[in-house]
DNA sequence: GCTTGACCTAAAGTCAGGTTTAGGTATTAC
DNA sequence: GTAATACCTAAACCTGACTTTAGGTCAAGC
């Protein structure tokens, strides 16, 4: 059993952010001990399956929609299953995007590279859009495609 | 030359999206005639560099920032590099982090589907936390550790 | 017994990133 | 000539996710 305070700690997150996430309903089951939280396990895997669906791109509002089926019991299984599939889905293509986003700034950083080392753009702006170095080619495809 | 309308299309933004851009100073060159924007070449690229910036975390006062450097020409190349590559540094953490909470979404996917075909949480709760099938027990130490 | 530190609540405040509203212009279609 | 469309501005409004404020409880140390 931990504190406000020492899961504040443990998850680098302000204690205010807790309350805000108890009041909203996050932890639907956490004991008090004459008025004061006591976080158990449960609401530590809570807590991580909130740092997770929370950068899945889900709202506050959706993963206690989550914490509350969790508290019905097994006839909810199948939504929450449906859940994490439909989170998966969000993360891949979160993840390709990024992938993309990189190859441009990974592009970028080769440009600015460049143009430092001829102290202009004109020799950029004559290789623009096709032809580029082969590795530097594919990154500028990749981006603007 | 393109008119917001046809460029809100290109893009998949709403018209009021660009026009904030715009107030917000991210296309400072940007000509008009008798009133009306005419997004060029240059605002074409300057919005898929906004896109990649925004994707990467950065704020729009730090985007506005950029796009004044790139008026300010060659002086401020070498500012232009240590941006990206910021955001290079940015991007790949925050792809490492969505990798790790896509093995515990992944993780959550196998559990829920294992607790609708035993009917209960009971073998997964035995099974927890170092008892699971291989595979699993990679995605599960790897969103919690 | 009083101060310090860790906890509590309700309610107001903040901030980024837009979106909506209200009112207006200019061109094209009928 | 008038109606529909696509554009314009300034300013108000909205939303989600917190954070801050103001005021209070309670146990431990001195």
């Amino acid at each position: 059993m931990y504190t406000i305070g020492q899961v504040s700690e443990m998850f680098g997150l302000p204690i205010s952010t807790l309350r805000y996430y108890d009041k909203e309903g996050l932890f639907p089951n956490m004991e008090r001990q004459s008025g004061i939280r006591r976080f158990s396990e449960t609401e530590i895997e809570a807590l991580r399956v909130i740092e997770c669906l929370k950068a899945s791109g889900l709202e506050i509002r959706d993963i206690r929609q989550f914490m509350v089926w969790v508290t019905e019991g097994p006839s909810t299984y199948d939504k929450r299953k449906a859940l994490f599939e439909a989170r998966r889905e969000a993360v891949e293509t979160e993840i390709e995007k990024l992938q993309k986003m990189l190859d441009m700034v990974k592009f970028k950083c080769w440009y600015y590279e460049t143009a430092i080392k001829d102290g202009n753009e004109d020799a950029l702006n004559k290789m623009l859009p096709d032809s580029l170095p082969p590795e530097i080619q594919k990154l500028y495809d990749n981006a603007h495609k």
